[in-house]
DNA sequence: TAGATTGTTAATCGATTAACAATC
DNA sequence: TAGATTGTTAATCGATTAACAATC
């Protein structure tokens, strides 16, 4: 049996992934754990048992080859292959997402944005046309969406959730301040900006 | 010695007074720590031990007064209290977070917010003056701000916050992917959209 | 009183860290 | 070879959960 992978691993994987790429940059070409664990603050051990996961990266003696552990890292998470997202919810949060280019730059390609508003239904958003409500179920089959970004507003969201489970998306991204009630299938992420900053508030006193 | 309140206590307080927002507006007045679990997915036993931090806050037999419970929580995570806080970085993510209703509803009061583009500076957006990224450290000490939101390029976000810092801030919740180096005086809290996104994806294939 | 449910202690679980043999 | 650093095991730490005496 495969031991499963702790999801802040994953979490540390991409933060490896950015460092890496950030000595690429500088012209570095070999890193011990060590080092790679003082750009993050995290402990040298940490950083081994996350890359032992996955195999044999480094060599004894001499640390790990940046731009292989780069590209190893890149194949672990997938970072090549194309996922594609929809985006649910065209207010300001909505947009902002859209426009956002820290989504393509992982293999994220936003292929639907979605809003019921009749103002906002026909017209252009950050590039992308903005479709109806009604019309979500076909475009994501059509256009094989996997993940949707929900923005919409709290009391919309667990009933688009439960159509968005029905026509067999994979994961979503949720912002609404509610907890989505689905069937174990679809994996859910809650982003919660208001939590963020209650939770910093709270430690400051 | 009093006991340190772990972080995801915290997260899941404001998760237990959102819940009893809306029993409240149900019109139910009393409810059992596994019932009040049961919305949420987790333990009662859980909701029992992250009450147990702050006191003596139910009825043996008889479970937790609704109103009363909710009141307790909001005062716990001071949600009637002020807090000053600016947003730094005027694009999309940053307006957005301008209009963002939840920050309010937690006592957060957007006191000015900054960009360096001299198109945006002097502009209202979002109903707020766009002040030029010079009068920072000036405008935060008059309004009293101790916490900022960080939503500024990523090769922009160390230097800012070193200025932050410099300037007393006391918390910094920083959305540009880079891990700020701050000494420990300062809270840093950090929202990584992508890393999100991309942890979702990996757990799907 | 009998039944329900809290508050708290102890057991369990999972993740981080230290330590070190393996080996470049 | 001697020094450095990995990969991995064992120890530690912290958070979740189960269990139950206290008590409403």
């Amino acid at each position: 049996m495969k031991k499963s992978i702790p999801k802040k691993t994953v979490q540390r994987l991409l933060l490896y992934y950015r460092s890496l790429n950030f000595l690429l940059q500088q012209g570095i070409k070999n890193i011990s754990s060590k080092s790679l664990a003082g750009l993050m603050e995290i402990r040298d051990s940490q950083v081994r048992k996350d890359l032992s996961y996955f195999g044999h990266l480094g060599k004894r003696g001499a640390g790990y080859d940046v731009l292989e552990l780069r590209d190893k890292i890149a194949r672990i998470l997938g970072i090549e292959q194309v996922k594609n997202v929809c985006i649910i919810g065209m207010g300001s949060l909505g947009s902002a997402l859209a426009a956002y280019k820290g989504f393509a730059a992982l293999g994220f390609k936003v292929r639907a944005v979605f809003d019921n508003a009749s103002h906002k239904v026909g017209r252009k958003i950050r590039g992308y046309e903005c479709r109806p409500m009604e019309a979500m179920e076909k475009i994501i089959r059509q256009e094989d969406i996997e993940i949707a970004v929900l923005t919409v507003p709290a009391d919309a969201a667990q009933e688009i959730a439960v159509r968005l489970e029905k026509c067999g998306i994979k994961a979503i991204l949720n912002f609404a301040p509610v907890k989505l009630s689905l069937s174990r299938r679809v994996k859910v992420s809650n982003v919660d900006l208001a939590m963020e900053i209650k939770t910093l508030s709270f430690f400051i006193k």
